[in-house]
DNA sequence: CCATCTGTAACCATAATATTTACAGAAGAA
DNA sequence: TTCTTCTGTAAATATTATGGTTACAGATGG
């Protein structure tokens, strides 16, 4: 797999807390709706409790719950929550300093990954936690004409 | 390593050719300048000749060329051919289709993605090989004051 | 007390990549 | 023609990130 899909999951999960802020969700209901497992929910959890976006209970009756109002939490905090580095990497190993051209290309790169990585974060910020809750939801009642809510 | 690097790794060897354009280049020296094996840059150049980005001639004095024009190659183009997919990934496992949540978050989080997809290549777009390689001699020539050329 | 949950360690499986060796074949040069 | 230089690829191994699973100590409410 290319990717980590722990922005995907966290994401799968803080919507459900947001849909159930009354009463806390376990990790073995929530790893039955996105489908793994509970302890990969737990550590993915834990992660987001440091964090400080839910908290959790343990014992009977306990489970997690949002701390956060989820129209406070933007996508982009969840992705800096959960450590999803750049979409860029640099070389594994140093380029050669003694060439002209590998001397310098990271330090061009950097620039222009940058400002990519700026504007992917411009967008992950407009959208919310409660945004994304609405819009499942919309979903849920078939109410979805337009390709983007 | 969380991502792949053959987008950093083609950009530096696009832009190496393109500071030869008289003549080839073979994947050994192309490789002591990545600080990599030579067949990792073949088989990487392999990828960019199959999309046209540059031509291969074996034997002696043989080597590696561009083939199109370094202002008409976009990091975008780049990006596409070397295979770089999506920023984000969805579940590994489908979610569980009879929790709401589970039905409609990836329906959600595809809209969401896409447009934050289109921000990045809309910056990638604006970038290319040539621009790239005036940037790298630019710093070579110690004549960078700015943080992003 | 007891059933329920968290918190975590430990271990294995999987997948993507990178690294390295090896060698067949193409092609210019002497 | 023969030699040397390179590409083109296959194959085996190592590395790393991630996810899945089992196991179990400890907390907590009923």
């Amino acid at each position: 797999m290319n990717l980590s899909t722990r922005f995907t999951v966290a994401l799968h999960i803080l919507t459900l807390l947001a849909s159930s802020r009354e009463e806390p969700l376990t990790s073995e209901y929530i790893a039955g709706s996105v489908n793994t497992n509970p302890v990969v929910v737990r550590r993915l959890l834990g992660l987001l409790r440091q964090k400080g976006f839910v908290s959790s209970q343990p014992g009977n009756r306990g489970g997690w719950q949002l701390v956060r109002n989820p129209d406070a939490i933007t996508l982009l905090d969840v992705r800096r929550a959960v450590n999803e580095g750049s979409p860029f990497s640099m070389h594994t190993n140093p380029p050669n300093p003694a060439c002209p051209v590998g001397r310098n290309i990271q330090g061009a790169l950097t620039g222009v990954y940058g400002q990519a990585e700026r504007a992917l974060e411009a967008e992950l910020v407009q959208t919310t936690i409660q945004k994304l809750l609405r819009s499942v939801q919309a979903r849920a009642r078939g109410l979805i004409f337009l390709a983007y809510l």
